[in-house]
DNA sequence: TTGTTATTTCGTCATTTGGCGAAATATAAA
DNA sequence: TTTATATTTCGCCAAATGACGAAATAACAA
């Protein structure tokens, strides 16, 4: 039951949610993220620790970076029966088209480009 | 996705998610549901009406009692497939079984007995 | 080492949420 | 009608939440 409220309270929030639609194309950074949701860091960072304490993404450090990816199919069923009915339902809305759009500009500029661009905020 | 965060929100509160999990048995009215969590009438007034909202319940009103109830398969599929989720994530924890013992005890007594009961509060 | 940078943690603030009791509403009974 | 009763609405309060910026941390670069 603990383990199921935080998933529902991850859910709860539209901004993780977006951060979980945006994450099946492939795994992004949190400067990336960040960049595609117009957030502070913190706030970002915020909103994938709890996503990642529900267990509904996975983390991996690579140098100075934090990539955030959705777990494989070797996840517990209740995570992915989350993960697919949240995309079953939202995929094709048109917020999720509209951050799909913007994630492609964000995945065309260069990392470096959107981390120093962070520092305006 | 308005749609869809009312239904994430509806199913962030424990207290909401028990209701979800005590129905499939069959519809209860107010104070039964009340008699059951040991909350205040209003209380559970408000978390009906946030899982009414979010069509995870209907109601029916006869008499002087409003029963509540889930939907059946003609529900929308992002309803069916929430209410799916939950069952067959939580009905056979520790808590749903509890709160199946208490709800045993509360279909054997009079409706009439259990209203009268909620006016100590 | 020192400095730079990506991310997280901390403290603060405004808003939301979940709880309650009192009052309002609606329906049945007298 | 008046009374009783089941539920909802309203107003209030304490706690949780989501946002931010500043400071701390971690890892690379000079």
């Amino acid at each position: 039951m603990r383990e199921f409220m935080a998933i529902t309270k991850a859910l709860s929030d539209p901004n993780r949610v977006r951060v979980l639609l945006a994450l099946p194309r492939g795994e992004l950074c949190v400067c990336q993220i960040t960049e595609l949701f117009s957030l502070a860091p913190s706030t970002i960072s915020k909103h994938l620790s709890i996503l990642h304490h529900a267990g509904l993404i996975l983390s991996r450090k690579s140098e100075r970076w934090v990539y955030y990816r959705l777990p494989d199919k070797s996840a517990p069923v209740v995570i992915r029966e989350a993960l697919d009915w949240v995309n079953k339902s939202l995929a094709k809305t048109d917020e999720a088209a509209a951050d799909a759009k913007q994630l492609k500009r964000v995945l065309k500029t260069d990392l470096a480009v959107i981390c120093r661009r962070q520092n305006c905020y």
